[in-house]
DNA sequence: AACGTTACCGGTAACGTTTCCAAACCCCGC
DNA sequence: GCGGGGTTTGGAAACGTTACCGGTAACGTT
């Protein structure tokens, strides 16, 4: 069933009925209803490859997504995707680790499946305008973005929090409580990514109150697993370091991490108040349940697409949004 | 650049050139090798519209999820999502919320789409073969299957446990432990969904071991959220009736479950056994560690795509695989 | 030397759309 | 009743590929 059965099925000719399927003028009511009805009635769906090959573009929209582990993402794919489809169009998917080329796999899909844009979620945050270069398309970084990369602000969107502060603010907190020695888990990966800017929040928050960061309450996991976390907490809290406090990068790692603490013998939060970044759900149904900045991953993925899709319809140029974390205040 | 332009480099015909793009048989070595070169030197990919438009099929597999609260399934959709495009195909996603017609969606997608086929994720399992006429393309039934339906089994594929088994096994290892005044939380969701599948393997292990269920010990959430089953355990709780243990059909309700006990001042384990099926990652990290038994999702995954990809491909025919889950005995 | 076989290659018609461009139509005012 | 403007329509050329079919050349075989 194709758009020639119906032209024949109305008896018009198929530019009348590819005018009145793309909803074009310069076609009587009369001849537009009929087809529609035709269309209706015979089960005819368009073919999508012919249309994108003569238009040369898809309705694909691409998402590289780095971190299989960190269920935050979990959550802003879920939303994300809800939104790319809810706007008619598609979501097509690639995972990278991390030694990938994020940016070769998001080109190359960009050029083999003609997308319309793209978001990245959670990749590097120091591209510069070469490594750039192959992306032709609009793309928005979901969650990360360039801060202190030498990328031009108006080559591309970015939906966000400031790392960097939500790590100060969160650190912040336990300042205000009176801690002195506050630890710190975060996740050494082989390159730039949210750990670093967190890392450097909870070091400036640490000198803006006159503590000068100690190496010996520094915990460092393999990666943004729990497991690694669980590992890294173990070790620092039967190091013998003594410390009141702890910063943790993620939810995910911090759930792992009070496990540890707890297992090793310190209670949470009697002995050691813990503070995280992400807001995940399930940590809210720890006991005790965590403190933490809630990223606000619905709205984060609502606009991602959003502000993509302004930019694809050429609606608006590109944006950066900084949206704010909220603190929720757990029993830990 | 083009396929033609390809050719004019190469001083061949544009068949040719598609031949050795495509491992095509009837091509001299020497004009193989300098078509990939002059193909690596330009930077040319091939247009998947046209190719699509030709073949009248793609390289696309969908996969439409349902469940969107259940962190169980962001866990597979991540593994799925990297065996497809490890096998050179493309994921496609949809979401579905329970009223909307999956089967319906997952139609439309195909033929929109020239999709080669489908993996279903956390549907219902009752779907009769009218109902399933629509789709024409192999597909699997990953997580759920239609044990009680109607469906010739030779017409689709499934990976899963069997859930009634697995419900009882679990309820088994409760009554092993001397319990006989075992609570249940279920999902109630408007259609035919893996709880009621749970449900069975409950009421059937009771049975088998003379007790008959009595209803004051079953908790009904609205939904598989944490949220809603925090409501439900809460409100069990705290309505007098006495039991000893819990059987809970998901591990992410069984996190909020207990935390409502306890909030309830019903201590896990000690005034109440709890053991769940799932088996997250992140329920071995609360306190106490739940019980649980694990599906093996990496390999759930990993073989969904495999059959789908042996069906596609024409390699077999659909199958049935059954995986078994493990315990994971926690401290609850 | 004629013929059949094989190995390689090129031409061309599809695939189902969209998008020009030109043609047909209609209505109106003169 | 005839040009002229606007509104609808149809024809046909693209879009980049693949697949079929036919053709050429080289190489044996008799």
């Amino acid at each position: 069933m194709t758009i020639k059965d119906i032209a024949r099925l109305c008896g018009v000719s198929v530019s009348t009925v590819s005018r009145v399927l793309n909803d074009r003028p310069d076609v009587s009511p009369a001849v537009r209803e009929q087809v529609w009805e035709a269309v209706r009635s015979s089960n005819y769906v368009p073919n999508n490859s012919a249309r994108d090959l003569v238009r040369t573009s898809s309705d694909a929209i691409g998402l590289v997504v780095r971190g299989v582990s960190n269920p935050f993402y979990s959550d802003i794919i879920k939303v994300i995707g809800r939104e790319i489809d809810a706007a008619g169009y598609t979501m097509v998917m690639q995972q990278i680790n991390s030694t990938e080329d994020e940016i070769g796999r998001g080109a190359l899909m960009e050029r083999e499946k003609k997308l319309r844009g793209l978001i990245f979620l959670g990749g590097r945050w120091d591209y510069s305008p070469e490594e750039l270069g192959p992306i032709t398309v609009p793309f928005v970084c979901c969650s990360f973005t360039n801060s202190f990369g030498s990328l031009p602000r108006e080559s591309y969107s970015s939906v966000t929090i400031e790392d960097d502060l939500a790590a100060e603010r969160a650190v912040g907190e336990l300042l205000k409580l009176g801690h002195r020695r506050i630890a710190c888990l975060v996740a050494e990966t082989d390159d730039r990514s949210i750990s670093e800017l967190r890392w450097h929040g909870y070091v400036k928050a640490l000198r803006a109150a006159g503590i000068e960061p100690d190496e010996a309450l520094v915990a460092r996991a393999h990666s943004f697993s729990m497991e690694d976390a669980y590992a890294a907490a173990a070790r620092l809290a039967s190091s013998g370091a003594e410390f009141t406090a702890m910063f943790i990068i993620a939810d995910a790692m911090a759930v792992a991490a009070i496990k540890a603490l707890s297992d090793c013998g310190r209670d949470v939060p009697g002995d050691c108040s813990v503070i995280a970044i992400d807001g995940l759900t399930f940590s809210e149904y720890i006991r005790p349940t965590l403190s933490t900045l809630c990223q606000p991953t619905a709205r984060m993925g609502e606009e991602s697409v959003r502000i993509l899709l302004d930019v694809i319809e050429g609606r608006s140029g590109n944006r950066h949004l900084i949206v704010e974390p909220v603190l929720r205040r757990g029993a830990s």
